[in-house]
DNA sequence: CCTTTTACCTACTATGTCAATAGGTATTTA
DNA sequence: TAAATACCTATTGACATAGTAGGTAAAAGG
């Protein structure tokens, strides 16, 4: 299930998309209007900084904004950023230590199919098709 | 994600399709099978009883076994039972309290949609194909 | 230079869920 | 009556979630 922190993120994202004319948005703005609390909007947008999906700006006139035009943005690399996996079961997030009864196991290949249902889901949905 | 305790179950169901020959399977043969801790699997077999997807019977002799022919339980059905909902997002859980935003929330549609298709997944596949 | 506005940083916390474990009681068969 | 089984209640440690609190650093305007 996606959590509140990941369904934020794109919340941001879509906020960004929809408002900014180029300028910085103060997260100040982005919280009103969202009504979620700008704390941890702040926690959330950091990563985003991190990861390159947003670049941020301090001081008067600063604020946030996309580095893409919304249509080269996937929500599954949004998604990515703050859930960490999108994986559909331990076994198949990356990073994951190998299982032992991957030879064998009866219901690997049906995670795997959804897994990459969900994957294709995620990462075709643009940004630019959620305004 | 699929926690273990779904994950699980659905282990337990192969198994018992796989193993029984219409008499009962007491837990300690599908623990040992399965290497899950049987006090752990008391809790998931119980929820299963309940859902009335197995049948479970005391004393000697008894065990669990299957109430259906395995082509006639969805995967989803037993997720479900386990993991409570199988929904992507809080908001689209049955139970779950009306989101006030729901009108004009510029996620909900890519929500349902996804929703929509790892629903028609889980209860199309059939404990049957996982033999 | 000083004040305001903003991002950015570290730390803490309450609540809940997950994945069990512990130690029993009830039931059925041989 | 004894053994094997399901079934029941309670507890636990670790971790994640969804925040809150209280600062420091940076940038711009006057």
């Amino acid at each position: 299930m996606i959590s509140t922190k990941g369904r934020y993120a794109l919340r941001v994202m879509i906020d960004l998309a929809k408002y900014s004319d180029g300028s910085y948005i103060p997260l100040k703005e982005i919280a009103e209007r969202e009504k979620i609390s700008k704390k941890y909007l702040e926690i959330i947008v950091k990563e985003l900084v991190s990861a390159k999906l947003l670049e941020g700006v301090s001081g008067k006139g600063g604020g946030y904004k996309l580095v893409r035009s919304p249509d080269e943005y996937s929500v599954g690399e949004i998604l990515e950023v703050t859930e960490g996996s999108l994986a559909i079961v331990a076994c198949l997030a990356k990073g994951a230590e190998e299982c032992p009864r991957a030879e064998g196991c009866d219901t690997l290949p049906m995670w795997s199919e959804l897994n990459q249902m969900i994957h294709d889901f995620f990462f075709k949905k643009k940004l630019s098709e959620l305004l």
